[in-house]
RNA sequence: GGCUGGAUGGCAGAGUGGUUAUGCAGCGGACUGCAACUCCGUGUACGCCGGUUCGAUUCCGACUCCAGCCUCCA
């Protein structure tokens, strides 16, 4: 198995550090608002990684947190007059109904800040006491960066170079522009917790470097995230962690690419983000994870409507074919099975694998004409292994007729009007039951004639 | 300015030193009462300029353009 090494730039074999075992750590969401379509990218490609890691027998242990404790949640809080955990719960439910529907299995532990201050607080002192930190006469903590001799290794940033063209704030506390902020001093009336330091509350950086080392012990395998966090989180959890414990942090550093809107990332900042509960109101959820799986998890990706009307009919093209079959496990010669390993084992190379699954496909389809008994073990194949992607899991005549989504006409009046066109048809009156056919289709209701009888899918690309 | 990645057929998107990616759309044929679904067939794509090579879309160098990061952001 080879997997990028963000921190390498390159592709490496990968070995856990405990035979059987990976440790995966991943940024989670500061649970202020809505996940957007770039959070649902980091939630499906680390989903896949894990579905996949497991089927090669791994034992993975998957933490991603959650940062519910953050200068926007504040500010969020307040605007909305609510207290901030009425707004954290509220959007960390949210988030898991998000991603329950994207078919985004839940991580093994979710740890949260507000539950760590413990251990945020224990390695902060430990970073004072090795004079990587300071406390500044404001109350704030800062990471000394120009004593951690590697730090930039990340992102290869030189340190002078960062200063020489820094837009960073210059703050009269610190001792340089680039340090950053372990500990926030508390302003009157903000939530805050206890600290040697006066009272406050956690920078961000360190709710990572404290969690992941809680939860995963000193070094890990694999760190993941979004795009955007390479620098500085990342780079910063490193110069934390590795000051802390004088050893590696991680061995692995993974990072999603980035989701854009107009050839422009999206992001809260610029405010041209889609949610993803939006996104759902009109497509389903597995379309959504269609489209992110269908790209390699570390390209960057356009987000357009039209693309869900394509990754729709992509999936129609599975979902047909393993209509009218019943799975069952079979004798198979491994051939589609093994070319969708060697994808996965090459950085899960998801678009390669879902090719593979296209021509199994095809061969279902085949099969279905002319050799009806291979078709069981063919639709079992297809189920199973797109089943590591976390797709094809709907019952295909589910998927086809568009879900549980409204539909346009009642499933018994559809069914009628079926009925009604049969009985045309078997009075040779081929005009009215064209007028059926072609009034049901300006509904968007589309018939498919077979040996069975009539079956009919919902076309919702146009919409 | 510095640091990362990119540039592939109408669109999306993998990959490879010489042999079909794949999907959607299109075209021709089969099936069908006609369709839909499905099957068969169908496309001289690899940003630009040099270099290496018997041969480069694939390796090397320059160039142009695009995106991300350098500030909170997945």
């Amino acid at each position: 198995m080879q997997i990028y090494n963000t921190l390498t730039r390159r592709k490496e074999p990968f070995t856990p550090i405990e035979a059987g075992k990976i440790r995966m750590y991943v940024c989670g969401i500061t649970v202020y608002d809505y996940c957007h379509i770039g959070h649902a990218r980091v939630m499906v490609a680390f989903d896949v990684i894990t579905r996949y890691l497991r089927s090669c027998g791994y034992d993975v242990n998957y933490v991603r947190n959650i940062t519910d404790i953050d200068d926007k949640i504040l500010q969020r809080a307040d605007e909305n007059g609510e207290t901030i955990s009425a707004l954290t719960e509220r959007m960390i439910a949210a988030m898991h109904e998000d991603e329950d529907r994207l078919g985004v299995l839940r991580p093994d532990h979710e740890p949260r800040a507000t539950a760590h201050i413990d251990d945020i607080v224990a390695m902060i002192e430990t970073l004072i006491d090795k004079g990587y930190a300071y406390a500044a006469a404001n109350g704030d903590v800062y990471y000394r960066v120009r004593r951690f001799a590697d730090y930039g290794k990340l992102n290869n940033r030189d340190l002078d170079e960062m200063r020489s063209g820094a837009r960073v704030e210059v703050d009269a506390h610190k001792e340089d522009p680039l340090d950053f902020v372990l500990w926030k001093a508390a302003k009157p009336g903000e939530a805050s917790w206890p600290s040697p330091w006066g009272a406050g509350r956690p920078g961000w950086h360190i709710e990572c470097s404290a969690m992941s080392t809680c939860c995963l012990g000193d070094t890990f395998d694999i760190h993941g995230g979004g795009p955007d966090l390479t620098f500085p989180h990342h780079e910063n959890e490193i110069a934390q962690s590795e000051a802390a414990t004088g050893k590696r942090y991680v061995n692995t550093w993974m990072h999603a690419g980035a989701v854009r809107v107009d050839q422009q990332k999206m992001s809260k900042s610029l405010g041209n983000f889609f949610t993803i509960r939006d996104v759902l109101e009109v497509h389903d959820p597995e379309v959504v994870r269609y489209l992110l799986v269908a790209s390699h998890y570390r390209s960057p990706i356009n987000y357009a409507p039209d693309a869900l009307g394509d990754a729709r009919r992509s999936l129609e093209r599975f979902y047909n074919a393993l209509q009218d079959v019943t799975p069952e496990q079979g004798e198979l010669d491994g051939r589609f099975a093994t070319r969708f390993t060697a994808a996965m084992d090459d950085d899960f190379n998801t678009a390669e694998a879902l090719a593979v699954l296209f021509e199994l496909a095809r061969e279902l389809n085949r099969a279905k004409q002319d050799d009806a008994a291979r078709a069981p073990a063919l639709a079992f194949e297809l189920r199973r292994l797109g089943g590591l992607l976390g797709l094809f899991e709907q019952e295909p005549a589910v998927f086809l007729k568009g879900g549980s989504d409204t539909l346009p006409l009642p499933e018994a009046d559809i069914e009628a009007r079926i009925a009604a066109r049969a009985e045309a048809k078997r009075a040779r009156d081929f005009v009215e039951a064209d007028r059926i056919r072609d009034e049901l289709a300006a509904l968007g209701i589309v018939l498919k004639d077979s040996r069975e009888g009539t079956s009919w899918v919902l076309e919702r690309g146009q919409a």
